[in-house]
DNA sequence: CCTAGATTGGACTGAGTGGTCCAACCATAA
DNA sequence: TTATGGTTGGACCACTCAGTCCAATCTAGG
């Protein structure tokens, strides 16, 4: 159905996409750009895709993909207050470096595409899902060593801190100032710190 | 310069074409599309705006009025514990009423538009800050009166609430959930209520 | 009334756009 | 070797888009 060199033309397809996505915004990205960045040609496009919408749907679980990524060997560790101290102060840096441009990948994309494609709500809610479980799971892990309290609800905090996150990251993006998703993750870290057991 | 009816006409196309960005977004919106429902020719369009994209960037300060309006009568009085909680409450109203859609109208302009348009970035900027700027003075005043800590800082304050409005409304149009924007304003409001003095 | 300038209609252009189609190519398994 | 089916190139289509242009029409002030 798909031989290894079908794969691989797939991926570069997929890849070029999701890079003129994050480019040009996923309105800007035409199919024109992806067959050039790819070296794939209009046939194999609409080959290894249905058509435009699909394509742009699969950029999504790249994306998560991509930012996942960025975030390995800190979202195994959340089940610790130091690794949560870790983590934030990571999405902080990385605006430092990236001068507070781009934002959350997955937040950009749901303020372009969650209103007018079901099916890109779809996978955006999937993403931030794959996400936020790493927190709800680390902060269960510590609830059941008895570092939170006995009635901290995981769901919730780690739903509010997601919030934290990418309110942060959005009004960091806007202003064009890391500080606005520091001031965010500050607050974020305190209202977790109110469920803490003192040992 | 501009006759009364110059005004009307460009208030029209003005209006029609904030009513087609919020339907379509920002990069769905077509001239055309505002021609026809503001009744305006194409010559018309041009003649009171240069291009498309000044369009767009005054769309963005039309939307930041609508939005300031909707919550006419909160914004005032942001001074009080009680005003805070009226205020957080009726945003998730809104939301509910509203089935979760739409998110925030000028959040999803940022996502649209902050990276790929400069100028729209500083309009976006220019919004948030008018919003920003209610719930800072409230909190500086209920500084003033001894309800918030000597050691408090509204504008620290004020935007870690933005951002939890922001991300709380992102979440809540992904998943099109409204007690996402709950749990981000109960843990806002926690936060706030940290710096509480009581009498 | 006259005129300068604001306002309007609408045809037109040229550059994309997503999507279709068909013939050719190539690998693999019988 | 042959046949099946995945793979590829690229022309082509109908359409939409932002932007231009010019002539016609109002409107306010002298």
């Amino acid at each position: 159905m798909l031989t290894k060199k079908g794969q691989a033309t797939r991926e570069r397809i997929l890849q070029a996409a999701a890079e003129l996505v994050a480019e040009k915004g996923a309105a800007g990205m035409s199919l024109d750009d992806v067959g050039e960045r790819s070296g794939a040609s209009r046939s194999q496009l609409y080959h290894y895709f249905d058509d435009r919408d699909e394509l742009v749907r699969e950029v999504i679980d790249v994306t998560t993909d991509a930012v996942l990524a960025a975030q390995d060997g800190q979202l195994e560790h959340l089940d610790s207050w130091a690794g949560i101290d870790r983590w934030f102060d990571a999405l902080v840096d990385l605006q430092v470096d990236r001068q507070a441009r781009g934002g959350c990948p997955i937040g950009s994309l749901a303020g372009q595409l969650a209103e007018h494609d079901p099916g890109a709500r779809k996978a955006l809610a999937a993403g931030f899902e794959r996400w936020e479980q790493y927190l709800r799971e680390g902060l269960t892990t510590m609830k059941e060593r008895g570092k939170l309290r006995r009635d901290a609800d995981p769901a919730e905090l780690a739903t509010a801190t997601m919030a934290a996150i990418q309110g942060g990251l959005l009004l960091t993006q806007v202003r064009r100032d890391p500080q606005q998703l520091r001031i965010a993750l500050d607050a974020a870290r305190a209202n977790l710190k109110r469920e803490r057991v003192r040992a």
